[in-house]
RNA sequence: GGCUCGGUAGCUCAGCUGGUUAGAGCACAGCAUUCAUAACGCUGGGGUCGGGAGUUCAAGUCUCCCCCGAGCCA
């Protein structure tokens, strides 16, 4: 059983933004949980380089559109590689191999006789490559979106006979957990309920796409095509182009994770699209908010982008991610704020699970050269082992769920009642009395195996600090689940700590 | 215009089916402490719960109207 999951496929029009970065963070998180709960994944990003807009992009820079998306695709290719993402896939829509299974997915769906011609008459955004509602004698109409000159449209086009499909999807979004959170269902619901149209699958005009088989002139409208890219990436390099191969591969995809704006492509045209072709269907699709900064819409024209690299070079992988997933529920959307960013890092990741590290083990090598041995086992109903039990719970189904704000906010109360132990126990005083030395043992084995608790826990969510957590610790690897369970940091020698973290301080904006 | 979701301390947010003096974290102030990354711990100030009306013995929590913000559809 293979647990196929997708971040969008981004577009090859600008460089990697935040919200990519967000997007491929949390499936990065959820992919790295699975990993470590012993399921088989198959991550899969990559990009969508096909259309009218990437093709005008190109002309508008002098530059050949392929040229074009191997430079911008090769850029989210470095940046993830920056960030550590652990995706296993990679695909891009321009790849030989998916022409040839959007041709055959095409078949499929024209002989199962969901194509149709029609015409398309409308105002069209180039820059959303979408007809827009506009009445037709709307004087020079803009996209409220780009705050671009809509153009007028009408041609001959391939219809996907999205009509037929009405009660299917309705049934289907109507399934418990298929669209998450459920707060955005009620969204997909309305527009389902007011009438699925049959929606245009091809453009005329537009060289930069696929050609459609059989239909001369047209070529794939870029969002048929994109979203078969999901299927491509199952291929393994080396094997042939077919898309029963593909789909063997680990389809149907568990999660599509989104962005909010396409949530109805992949809620609705997509599962329609895989129910025409008779493929299984996906069997969730989770849409999360978007992100403003210091409470304004960030853009290009606004000036207030994040660069990702740059974010990556001032602040480090650890915190960002933190920041990210711990302070807005994923689902929801945020506002990222430096001083906030700042101030949770160095709170959460520096002072409270850092510093708790850093001065347990240090107390531990003081007094016992490491991990003290226990004179006796703990009581079991030690209040830092019911700590560690509470931060246990739950945490498999709320990575499962995608609540990483959860995840962290159980570490993090680990890590507090684990600090507070310390100065209810104060071992630096009972150390002066040498008759309390036992008491002392277990003090701070409790506080050290907590600390390995709260590396344990966020290994998914944080991996790079967990590991230098975990390694400081001198902790047992193997099978994660278990690993939860508390009472495993066995007795033994530790290297001197440093610390898990360096407090932030930035002096100019990120 | 129809619909959805929000509006609770300076900032992020919790407050389930209505029930004692409305909570947490951060920020801020003070105390304490030295094992530790000027870290940890304790205490405190601070909110007419968007506004108004209503239901009720009792409303942040229910109903209606209005205002503001985000979004979907037309």
């Amino acid at each position: 059983m293979t647990s196929t999951l997708t971040t969008p496929l981004y577009y090859v029009n600008d460089k990697p933004h935040i919200g990519s970065v967000y997007t491929t963070l949390a499936v990065d998180t959820l992919a790295r949980f699975k990993r470590l709960s012993g399921e088989n994944v198959v991550f899969i990003t990559g990009c969508d380089e096909h259309g009218q807009k990437i093709q005008r992009t190109a002309e508008s820079a002098g530059i050949d559109p392929q040229q074009h998306c191997d430079q911008i695709s090769s850029t989210f290719a470095s940046v993830w590689s920056q960030w550590q993402i652990s995706n296993d896939r990679f695909i891009r829509t321009t790849d030989p191999r998916h022409q040839s299974i959007v041709e055959q997915f095409f078949a499929r769906v024209e002989a199962n006789g969901d194509i149709i011609e029609g015409r398309q008459q409308g105002w069209y955004c180039v820059a959303c490559e979408e007809y827009k509602d506009d009445p037709k004698e709307a004087q020079s109409p803009h996209c409220p979106i780009h705050q671009k000159p809509l153009e007028w449209r009408d041609e001959a086009n391939l219809f996907f006979r999205l009509s037929r499909y009405q009660d299917a999807i309705e049934k289907l979004i109507a399934t418990e957990g298929f669209i998450r959170p459920a707060s955005r269902r009620k969204e997909v619901e309305n527009f389902v309920a007011n009438g699925l149209r049959d929606f245009s699958i091809s453009r005329r005009n537009v060289s930069w796409g696929l050609p459609v088989p059989g239909h001369d002139g047209h070529t794939f409208y870029v969002w048929f095509d994109a979203l078969l890219g999901y299927i491509t990436a199952l291929l393994e390099p080396d094997q042939p182009a077919t898309l029963d191969q593909a789909l063997s591969n680990g389809w149907p995809a568990q999660l599509h994770v989104i962005g909010k704006d396409i949530l109805r492509f992949h809620a609705v045209y997509w599962p329609a699209m895989c129910l025409s072709a008779g493929i299984d269907l996906p069997t969730g699709v989770f849409g999360h908010g978007f992100l403003t900064r210091e409470g304004q819409k960030m853009g290009k024209s606004m000036g207030n982008s994040i660069d990702p690299t740059r974010l990556v070079e001032l602040c480090g992988r650890d915190a960002v991610r933190w920041y990210l997933l711990r302070d807005i529920q994923f689902g929801d959307d945020g506002d990222i704020q430096q001083q906030r960013l700042l101030d949770l890092v160095n709170n959460d990741l520096a002072n409270t699970i850092g510093n708790l590290v850093n001065r347990s083990i240090s107390m531990a090598r003081k007094w016992f050269e490491g991990v003290p041995s226990l004179p006796q086992e703990l009581p079991s109903n030690h209040p830092l082992k019911q700590a560690a039990q509470a931060a246990v719970a739950d945490v498999a189904s709320h990575y499962q769920e995608l609540r990483f704000h959860a995840v962290a906010e159980q570490a993090l109360q680990l890590a507090i009642a684990a600090n507070g132990y310390l100065s209810d126990q104060a071992p630096w005083k009972a150390i002066k009395d040498p008759a309390n030395r036992d008491q002392v043992a277990a003090d701070l084995y409790a506080v050290l195996e907590a600390s390995r608790v709260v590396g344990v826990v966020l290994q998914p969510l944080l991996p790079e600090f967990s590991e230098r957590l975990l390694q400081q610790l001198n902790a047992p690897s193997g099978d994660w689940i278990e690993l939860l369970n508390w009472g495993q940091l066995t007795p033994g020698p530790l290297d001197a700590p440093s610390p898990l973290l360096q407090r932030l301080e930035l002096e100019e904006p990120i």
